[in-house]
DNA sequence: TTTCCCGGTTTCGTATACAATATTCAATTT
DNA sequence: AAATTGAATATTGTATACGAAACCGGGAAA
């Protein structure tokens, strides 16, 4: 065969579609806390009926990232400053091992990959962008684990709280300090210093936890419990 | 008011119960890996349309219990040895730690409630309640943490593997092995030392996980790859 | 004025209908 | 006989239509 296959029943079915891109909107920060996700404005904006937009909705609320009740609607999920503190636990947690499993499977083109993330990190304009190469520079890493379930539930905890996040970099120097963590991960992951990887894993996301706090503290985190 | 007030906001739609019951089918192992979830057949059995289905289907797919292909439909999703080896393993890191997290909090109602699982777990009858019993005791205990999104993210990663466990609880003597580990652990958890309720956590984890490998390595486990 | 009720409007949940793709199997060709 | 094609069937994906619950605003009663 001279032409490339591709697996045509892996193409996108519209609920997909709409699926990603709501994601995206919600990752980003995009659509914000609480806003709301409606049926009939979103299907017109993708040419679509309902039907595959609620699909997408399903499995937003399935990733948490929307809180939906019935017969009143979807709306973007709230997380409280303890949800949000647990979930940097979570990450610690899991991504220090993970980070240690992928030491010593760590290939040169690995490295060189998440360099370049690295990098191009450094360098990034558009605040949206870092967060993107940042995560991607992470992933690299972990790839290396082989450890897929490990890696695919770090990447659905992220998306919970990387709106915060991201906001959060662009004040501060979240970058510069970022940068710099990240290069010494490498390193160690370049020495083939399993330990260290680790425990710089740990510090880096102890950083943008208690930044992350620092920052929400005083602009009024959103309410544990808003009910009467 | 003399009535209990319900919350009809969470009464649950058609999707939602075709969800449980599916889910509740798979992870009883009624409906074993591969087989095909056929939407018009499911949607007469519970006497809607298929869109209600689909969601629930959307939904499990989510949940990784599922695997579906676009235009051909969804199957129960298989997992490799290895792949249920990584969740083992994932639990044994979570467990630990939120365990660990509990056992200052660990109040008595808890533990006569987790006492109460146990018993009924030693002296079950039908073995789908073992399964039950079992989670219901674990969940109990980690309830003490107030860690919630660490608890949902143990269920999902049992909900996974335990066809696979009730399947070989059944044969071989997991239920008084498990039954005397348990023990341990709420005796640990009752004494307040959290590093020995940690480290039983985790050798009951890996009991059951060297316990399923046993069983499933001459059995033909599930291929990790069935392609040409 | 305040509260309560009630009708209209909006939005969601589901059934039905149709379109697109996969699967099957007999007919045909080599 | 083996491989290939193509039509009939089965199954999924999506649009449309309709019913149910929530929301909103005005008017009546206290």
């Amino acid at each position: 065969m001279k032409f490339k296959a591709v697996d045509i029943g892996k193409t996108a079915s519209a609920a997909t579609i709409i699926f990603n891109a709501l994601r995206k909107a919600i990752i980003e920060g995009e659509l914000s806390d609480g806003d709301p996700l409606r049926q009939d404005e979103i299907a017109r904006s993708f040419n679509t009926s309902r039907i595959p937009v609620r699909e997408a909705i399903t499995m937003l609320e399935q990733q948490g990232l929307v809180k939906s009740v019935r017969y009143k609607g979807a709306v973007v999920a709230t997380l409280s400053m303890e949800e949000a503190a647990e979930i940097f636990d979570f990450r610690c947690l899991l991504e220090c091992e993970v980070i240690r499993a992928a030491v010593p499977n760590m290939t040169p083109e690995i490295i060189e990959a998440a360099r370049g993330y690295l990098e191009a990190f450094a360098k990034a304009k558009d605040p949206m962008e870092y967060g993107d190469l940042n995560r991607m520079f992470h992933k690299t890493l972990y790839s290396a684990s082989g450890l897929d379930y490990h890696t695919q539930v770090i990447e659905n905890s992220m998306d919970r709280i990387d709106r915060y996040l991201r906001a959060q970099l662009v004040l501060s120097d979240g970058i510069g300090n970022s940068s710099k963590e990240h290069l010494e991960i490498l390193e160690a992951c370049e020495a083939g210093d399993a330990d260290r990887a680790a425990e710089l894993t740990r510090a880096h996301i102890a950083d943008a936890r208690s930044s992350l706090q620092e920052h929400l503290e005083y602009q009024g985190q959103p309410d544990t419990n808003a009910s009467a």
